[in-house]
DNA sequence: GGGAGATGCTTAACATGTTAAGTGAATGCG
DNA sequence: CGCATTCACTTAACATGTTAAGCATCTCCC
């Protein structure tokens, strides 16, 4: 339905096809990036309806499971580089979503939480979050989709501490 | 070495642990979001080396397979949504690794291709970059590798047609 | 053949990803 | 104590993701 024929209705044909590799649709990164974009294209419409972007999302479930955390651990959590969080941070707050406060040991350190309003919203997305990911399991199987999820943390593992540039290791 | 131990030392416990939900680090898409990310930390840094970022590089190897492409097309295969590839081959343009030119037939097209300086910029750059994955390759393995794309791409498949929202399916 | 609607692409506006620099607060050590 | 370092975050700057408009061009159909 997509692709035409040829068109060769062109002139000149610059320069291509030189450097062989790979077929780029099927390489790895393409494929997790696809996979996750389709699974992330279910959830949207539903977080976006209730004023929720992705990453907003992922801030309030972190959140929720716990009393309070620092900025940085919440990073490492909703897996968001510092410098994303803290302006969402800084969004979500002025929405009294989350609550602030510094600790009292180290003043650099700022404990995080979840507000009741937070709490409220949280709970009305959790239903529709929750059946859609059981629509997801569903079509796809419950047991692949434990496979599949073991596949993509032993993955993660086996490419640990093979990092890209500055690694910082022992004796440097 | 990262985790120390509980720190009680606050006060007031606001709202938390409220609505249950799955644990959220195993939600599936933290895990396809940090295993793509743990394959594209091993090659950023050789592209960046290269003033390239993942999406030009991407742009490029789609556009070395062929001749020319029109844009939206080329949207497609390089799974970049329109205004953001917009943005890219203009400056891809104004770096002269890919050039443009209007369709004969549809003045609206315009045909992209790569330029004789974007296939030699990317000469330079492929092999490290199979390099790479091919270690990628060595450290997972390339049965489980295989196997893993191939789940991926089930995933994909059986959730296409569960378009999230507005799918404008016929009788609509 | 002319105007309504569809199409291909770009711009705009806002949110996040990514890297680097900045800031204020702890720490280590002479 | 004093001061360089480290640490926890925040700001800044630039590139992309995402949605909605904008703008030509094309197509279709009366």
């Amino acid at each position: 339905m997509t692709k035409k024929s040829a068109d060769p209705a062109n002139g000149s044909a610059p320069a291509a096809r030189q450097v062989p590799m790979r077929d780029f649709s099927r390489s790895l990164p393409m494929s997790l990036l696809r996979a996750r974009e389709a699974v992330m294209r279910q959830f949207r419409p539903s977080l976006r309806e209730h004023g929720l972007t992705e990453q907003q999302w992922r801030i309030l479930r972190a959140l929720a499971a716990i009393e309070a955390v620092e900025v940085t651990e919440l990073a490492r959590t909703a897996f968001l580089l510092g410098p994303s969080l803290s302006r969402i941070l800084r969004d979500l707050e002025a929405r009294n979503l989350i609550e602030r406060k510094t600790a009292k040991a180290d003043q650099r350190r700022s404990m995080v939480s979840i507000s009741k309003e937070g709490v409220k919203l949280m709970a009305s997305v959790a239903p529709t979050s929750e059946a859609i990911y059981a629509e997801i399991t569903r079509r796809f199987g419950a047991r692949k989709l434990a496979e599949l999820q073991e596949m993509l943390g032993e993955l993660e593992r086996s490419l640990a501490g093979l990092g890209g540039a500055d690694e910082t290791i022992a004796g440097e």
